[in-house]
Order: structure tokens, then sequence, then C-alpha cells
DNA sequence: GTGGTCTAGACCACT
DNA sequence: GTGGTCTAGACCACG
């Protein structure tokens, strides 16, 4: 379920917070629904306990999860609209990628093909980002 | 001419290289033209020599300075293009930047809006990135 | 007649000792009352038997509950004094708590109306605790 | 300035977490001032530098502080006004220990005399708390 | 020098 | 078994 690249740019414990996201926005992970816990998944995972349990620890200060000591970590109750509040701050972004995109003499048409083709088709496997 | 914000997330040294990239998108500085030394620009920007001197040998191994030693840093032949190629590279970005903006659950309307907006008037200063 | 919410940041056998002692306080269980066994509990409550064993070697360490062997266990003699006697140490908290409002720029006005509404009407039912 | 109790019960890096909190709200730490090393900090208090790193970070994920990697930690533009918010989620804390003492007995009388207390003289060093 | 990430291994309280 | 805290020691990017 969970995979990780060990030699990506971004934090491997990130990583890990955006595929929890990924997967409460998809509804795969539905609230009250127990995720791996801290030790399995730093098995399965090839990765020091630590690290999950700093992942776990920041969506659990975001209100997406939930951490019950001696039983487990869950999907809190409000946790999809704390993720979508998220992709509120993720739209700050793209406002000044477009930006640095139109100073590096990208075009406006092919910046429209890009968003047509992502919200058409299946579109994009988040490819470079994990 | 150029301004540096220690506060800022992005390193300085990047801020920098940004900077010239842009100048040199924007035709402000073109081919030949000579750019203020290290030592000069670090003492006008308040900055260490060390910083700068990164951000100038950054931009002339992606062959947009060239420095001829004894005489100063000049804008190389194809820096146009070796910045635009950096736009190339930007859309990749947003390409998955996109992915997960569908993924978080922002409307396809609501991008198509920040184009719009950022590609008619004179849209972004860069503020929110620097 | 007890009921324990699994998801609450506070631990299992803690909810279990603050019903026992909030029921001994109310006059609810009085001197010599029997309550559920451990067995009984904790199948009503579908909980480990060794949470409920915990809960009640706590109270029974602190004089508020007395087990007899082969009968059952039963509400102590001086169990309303023992739970007065906690109420002295929450005291203490609340001390150390107002001390931090202070600090954190709290109005005191804001403290006595909070006080005053849990003092006069029924206020209060430990929900947010629990 | 910080001081830190290794027998407490409340997490040392919470410790940490409120010391710089309460300086922020008494005006001893202002926005943009610097606050000591990761490093330094865990040598004056003999403490291992991960855990001072993880209270500054839990105050930076709470816009009190802002890192800047390569300089150094300040206290954030908003500080004063976030550590506020934590003041007002302490209020809920103290409605819900209200009720608990107003359960095992305690009398209003005794409650507000603490509050006069604490709220007039120089009342109550935090003494229990750290 | 600075902050940030990661590993390895340990201890604790709770179920 | 679970999560949470802490130590020790390492590496990296940045100034």
């Amino acid at each position: 379920m969970f995979q990780v690249n060990g030699m990506s740019q971004t934090p491997v414990y990130e990583q890990i917070v955006e595929q929890v996201e990924i997967f409460v926005a998809k509804g795969i992970f539905q609230s009250g629904s127990r995720i791996p816990s801290v030790r399995s998944l730093s098995v399965t995972l090839s990765i020091n306990p630590n690290t999950i349990q700093k992942a776990y620890s920041d969506l659990t200060s975001r209100g997406i999860l939930t951490s019950v000591p001696g039983k487990g970590i869950f999907i809190s109750e409000g946790a999809l609209d704390s993720v979508k509040e998220k992709g509120r701050r993720k739209v700050a972004e793209l406002k000044s990628l477009v930006t640095e995109l139109k100073i590096f003499g990208v075009e406006k048409k092919e910046i429209l093909e890009i968003i047509d083709n992502e919200y058409s088709d299946e579109g994009g496997k988040l490819s470079d980002k994990m």
C-alpha cells in the first residue's frame, strides 16, 4: 500500500504524510479506520520507526489522524476536511508557479493543454513527486 | 537592482540565481552584459561572499554566466536559451502539482481562473515565492 | 451504568476510575455497595479484563474499593472521604491552570463567568474530558 | 533563561514549548528576535539536540517560530496571536476541570479565592507545572 | 556555525 | 502488541 523512495528529494516522512493524505482524499482511508502501526509499517518499508512516528505525529497535530496509545492510530473524524484544507494551500503554490512560467516564456496555451490532460483522462501518476 | 529576503524559506543563493534568470528572461540582462562582482554585490546586499559565489557558480555551470578572470562576470552567449530551458523543467512541476490539486479536490474551473488572471494583467510579482 | 470511549485520549482504565469516583461523590455508590465484577464488566463493556483489573486495583489501593475474595468488590467504608481527597488534589491543578491562563492573557472576568455558569445550572457533563 | 526538569511528568520537549510560549506572552521574546540555537540550547540544558529540535518544530508548525536554515530560529510575526490562541484552548480545560471540582465537592467559594489570589498579587510561579 | 532528516536502540505507559 | 519520548551519533544543505 505505502511505498517510499529513499532517493527522492522530498523527505521520507513527508512522502508518507502525502500518501496518507491522498488515501484519505480518495476515500481509501475513511474516518475511524485503523492505519498500519508505527512498528509494522517501519518493518514493511524497511524504515526506522522514528521516521514513521514523525509522519504520523505531523498528521495527528493537523487533525487528520487520532492516536490512541496502546491501541493504534486511526483516521480522525474531520480528516477529509483537514485534507481538503491542504488543497487550498496548494492553490497558492500554483499561483506563484504560473507566474514564474509566464516569466520564463511558457505559452498560456501549453499550460491549458496540461490541465485539460490531467483533468480529462485518468491523468498523472504523481510520477516525479513520489 | 538585486534584493534579497533573509527571512524567506528559499535559500539566499537561490533567490539570487532566480533574479538573474528573470532579468535574462525579461531581456534586462543581455548577452555580454557585465554583472556585479561577487565582492561588490556581497557588500551592497550585506551578504556573505560565499553565498554570492555559490549563486554565480551555479549559473556559470548552467551556461548562463561566463567568468573572465581579471575582467569580471558576464552574461553568456546562449543565456536566454538556458533560461528558457529552465522554464521547460518547471512545466514538469506544474504537471505533478495539477495532479495533486485534482486529488485534493480542487475544481478545474478554479485553476483556469488563476491562469487567466496571471496571464491577462500584469499578474504576479513573485511576491509569495520570495 | 458505566460507559467507555475507546477513541478518547484518556486511558480506558482511567475513565473507569473516574466514573467510580464520580458515582461515589454523587452518592450513587454508597459504602458497602457491591459493584460489577471484573469479568462481568469486561463483558458488558467489551473490554480486556486486565484493563478493568487495573482500574479496580487503583481504586483499591487508594481505599475506595475493598475486594472480598469469593464474594465480590465493594465500596469501602471511607470511600467518600478518599474521593473528596482527590478533589483537593484537583484544586492544585486549578491553581496552576489559572496561573497559566493569566500569563496567556485570559481576562479574570472571563474565568469568573465560566465558574458562575458551572456552579449555577446543571453545568457540564464532563463531555470534553471524556 | 530556560530550565528543564527531567523528573517532571510533562515531556521535556513540551516544557521547552511552554517556556517559549510564556516568554512570548510576557513580551520577553518579541517578533523577529533570534532564540537560542538547537545545538547551543542542547548544551546549556544538557539535553539531546533532537529534543530541542522537536520542541522548536512544534512551535514552528504552529506559527510561533520561523526557522531559517543556516541562520537560526526566530520569533514569527504573528507569534503573540498564536500564543494567545493557545490560551483560548486552555479555557476549555478550565471548564471541564471546574465541572469535576463541583462533582468532587469543592466549594465555589474556595475556587473564587484561588482566582482572586492568582489575579491580584504576583501569584503563582507555575511551580508544579514546571 | 545553523536547522533538518534519518538511523539505531532504549524505556515507559497502556491494552 | 500499541504509541510516545529520549538519547546518541551521523549526514546534508545553507551561510
